[in-house]
DNA sequence: CGCGCTGTTGAAACTTGTCAAAGTTTGTGG
DNA sequence: CCACAAACTTTGACAAGTTTCAACAGCGCG
């Protein structure tokens, strides 16, 4: 099963379309949910397989993204969710005087465009950080089978409430922690993430900018490059521009938690 | 139709409870969504008349809840959504640490409880400001009736969906707002959803403390009430303890936008 | 190879938080 | 219905955390 010398079920973070052979292979295999290795952790979660099998009508087409080109912009017509197949992207909203926010970070069987059910247009802009693929699954034949089909129904339902759910976490982080307690929450959300896709979680390379980083967690550029110092200087983190290491994990957890150790 | 000097299609958010004849004429009149003066604003939504006659089914139960009391708490399993019918709620998330933040206030039409639908497990506190009523709805029902009523799941998906929108836009005020914008911003939300239900918007009752606006706006009550007493000193509002009048408008607006202009 | 974007670091300014005290309102029980 | 206690609000002075401004270093892309 595993310990093959191969990556085994773990997709390759890296840019797509470098054309090699196994690539090419890769995709042709792939094209359907039940073979997919993210099935997991995208849409068919908690389906059987033969439920899965169902979904495969659902997934039309792929899309590749490149870095920095937008998915969807806010304003654009809705019509489709995406999962996030290969690469990384961001979600922003941006607000009438120009300002704007970073409102998630999505990497692959993650999905994306939800915001767009409420009133049939996007109200986000979701870009791309790196090269990238996606699924497209039309939001029309989406409610049309799980019209027919209820488990598919319930893990939908499931998707969108854990993104609420993401959501208030994000305000609770946004809304009453410090600084660092910030930047040690999404080094640890984000070393879960990697670890469920079956990455290293002590060891990984941050697709996004400080500034990036700084607006999804409600602080300035250069307040998150001095965090990221502080806890290299603590021995926390070895922090090289973009790839980060986590040295003492039970630390980190503690910065989080460390207002009221007591109660 | 209207003029007839009643409060006519608006409800008195005044305490329920008062033992009123025709308090209780209210109650078994508008058992039935299709009855019900908020279903515009509520999970019947864009439905049909016809469309909404079904929905009735579903609400099966109503409940009371005193002031202070739970709807439901973190934790709790998961059977039902509520929609408000009478009242005001705050929902609040709790950290391991005891922190919370208020993550979101409900009023008449809106629904609690999506939040339990990801885990089964409720993951917020829902706790009323005032005497409050709720309309239950079985989630095993509503999963069932939506499954052969295609326009009960597009409703209900939109209800999912615009709380994730509404979440983003929080997640910008606590992102990237100062004090000033993120109460300005608040207020201006309220006195929008006053006005949707037949209030006015421009004089309202806080059901809420400064304790809990605090909260949900990641400040210290103390900020709050400088902040409205700012607004006061400078002639945008009119604030006595819990009551407010907005005197400005436009200036109130004004403060939320105010720090790019020009861009 | 150089230009621009990204990241780091320092010092000063500013916003918000903390602590404290006093006033006000609300709720409860006699 | 009044009195008292608890909860809530306001305000000031001060402290702390974060942002702003600025300068410079490093890396990557053309």
């Amino acid at each position: 099963m595993s310990g093959t010398g191969t990556h085994g079920n773990a997709i390759p973070i890296t840019p797509v379309g470098r054309g090699t052979a196994k690539g090419a292979l890769r995709t042709q295999l792939q094209t359907a949910c039940s073979a997919c290795n993210l099935h997991e952790l995208c849409m068919p979660g908690g389906l059987s397989a033969e439920e899965v099998s169902k979904l495969d009508s659902l997934v039309a087409a792929r899309r590749r993204v490149k870095k920095g080109e937008a998915l969807f912009r806010a304003g654009d017509a809705f019509d489709a969710l995406y999962a996030v197949r290969l690469g990384f992207f961001k979600t922003r909203v941006t607000a009438e005087d120009g300002r704007d926010q970073v409102t998630g970070f999505q990497m692959p069987g993650e999905l994306l465009g939800l915001d767009g059910i409420a009133t049939e247009r996007h109200s986000v802009d979701a870009v791309a950080l790196e090269d990238s693929e996606v699924c497209t699954i039309a939001y029309s034949d989406l409610e049309r089978l799980s019209q027919e089909f209820v488990p598919l129904q319930h893990q939908f339902h499931k998707v969108m409430s854990r993104e609420i759910v993401r959501e208030n976490g994000v305000m609770m982080l946004l809304g009453s922690m410090r600084a660092e307690e910030r930047l040690a929450t999404f080094l640890l959300n984000l070393a879960n993430r990697f670890r469920s896709r079956g990455y290293s979680q002590a060891e990984f390379v941050l697709r996004m900018t400080r500034e990036e980083i700084g607006s999804y967690l409600g602080l300035k550029l250069e307040t998150v490059s001095r965090c990221f110092s502080r806890f290299a200087d603590e021995g926390l983190l070895a922090v090289n521009n973009k790839s980060v290491r986590i040295l003492d994990l039970d630390k980190l957890k503690a910065v989080v938690g460390d207002c009221r150790p007591g109660i």
